[in-house]
DNA sequence: GCCCTAATTGATATATTGTATCTATCCCTT
DNA sequence: AAGGGATAGATACAATATATCAATTAGGGC
C-alpha cells in the first residue's frame, strides 16, 4: 500500500485479532506482510511466491487461500473481483468502521487506489440502479483506469 | 437478454459479420444464439454446455473461447470481469455506436442489466478518480447489486 | 507441567477458468 | 479446380480456486 505505515498497520492487526480470539500467527504475518508491501493487487499464488522469495519457509497457496478468506471476513484485505487479486484494507488501522469499499485499479500497471466516493455519487449509482429494479448495490465497487504515471508514460489504451 | 427480440438481433449480428469481413459461421451462431436466449451471464464453459444440450454437436470449450474473442471484438457481446461471464450486447441491433457499457449484476441470481448513467453520475465517478490521481476511467463499469426478484424471495446478503 | 481440545497448518486431489500451439478443414477468389 | 486465408479441431498446459483429511500446534483447565 507504500503510504501506510508497516508497524502501525501490523500491530492494529494483531490487536483485532486478539480481540477477535484469533491466533496471528507466522503463516498469517507473512501473508499480510506482502500485502501491505506491494503497492499493486496480488493473486494468491503471488503472495505465495513473496512469501516464498529469498527465505527457507515454503508457503503452500492452499495456506495463502485459507488465510486470505480468514482476513476478508476481518476486513483486513479485500478481494478485487474484476482482477481475482487481493489488496490489504486502507483502514485497519483505523478505529471506527468502513461499511464501503471502493477501488480505482490501473488498466496499465494494476496499482490500486483505495477511495471515498462522495455521497452524491453513490446515490446517483444507487438512483441508477433502483431504476432498473435493483434494489441495493454492494458496498464493494472496483473501477478500472489509468493511474497518472501510466498516463504520463505510455500511450497505450486501457485494457478494460 | 430477455427483452430483445431474437430473429433481430441475430440478422443485425449477421448483417455486421457480413461488412467487416467476418463469418457468421454454424458455431459463431451457436454461442449467440445462448447468450441471446440466457438472462444471466454465463461463462465459457457455461455456454458450451448449452450449446451441446440436446443436441448431436459438440462445441469444444477452445472454441467457445475463439468466438467469445471474435465477438468481444465485434462488440456483439461484454465480458463481466468480476464474475467472469459473458453477456450479449443489449445494443447489437442499435444502429448508434455505444462507447459505454455500464452493468448491474445480482450477487444472488447473476441476472444482468445494461443500464445507462446519467452524466453527472459518471462525472462524479470522473472527478473521484482525479482526486486519486486517475486520468481516467474505464469505459466499462461493473456494479454489483440485489434484483428486485432475489430481494423479494430471500433474505441472504448480497455476495459482494 | 500435562493433557485435552480446538485452531491451525500440511498435503493431496480435483474443479474451474483461460491460453498456447499445431493441424485439419472450409470456403472464397481467381 | 487450385491456392490461400479464415475457421475449427485437438491437445496440452497454465492460472485460479475449492474440498478433504491428516498432522501439528497452541491455549486452558487440572
Amino acid at each position: 500500500m507504500g503510504m501506510v505505515d508497516y508497524e502501525t498497520v501490523m500491530s492494529a492487526a494483531e490487536q483485532k485479532c486478539i480481540q477477535g480470539g484469533i491466533r496471528f500467527t507466522k503463516r498469517r504475518k507473512q501473508v499480510l506482510s506482502v500485502l501491505i508491501e506491494a503497492d499493486v493487487a496480488l493473486s494468491a499464488y503471488e503472495i505465495a511466491e513473496r512469501c516464498n522469495a529469498g527465505s527457507d519457509s515454503n508457503m503452500p497457496a492452499m495456506s495463502v487461500y485459507r488465510i486470505l478468506d480468514l482476513f476478508q471476513e476481518q476486513n483486513f484485505i479485500h478481494k478485487l473481483e474484476i482482477a481475482n487479486k487481493y489488496v490489504c484494507c486502507a483502514h485497519i488501522s483505523c478505529s471506527h468502521e468502513h461499511d464501503k469499499s471502493q477501488f480505482l485499479i490501473c488498466g496499465s500497471c494494476r496499482h490500486v487506489e483505495e477511495i471515498n466516493l462522495c455521497e452524491d455519487a453513490v446515490k446517483a449509482l444507487q438512483t441508477a440502479a433502483s431504476a432498473a429494479g435493483f434494489s441495493a448495490i454492494s458496498p464493494q465497487l472496483e473501477i478500472k483506469g489509468r493511474c497518472a504515471q501510466c498516463e504520463h508514460s505510455e500511450g497505450k489504451a486501457i485494457t478494460s
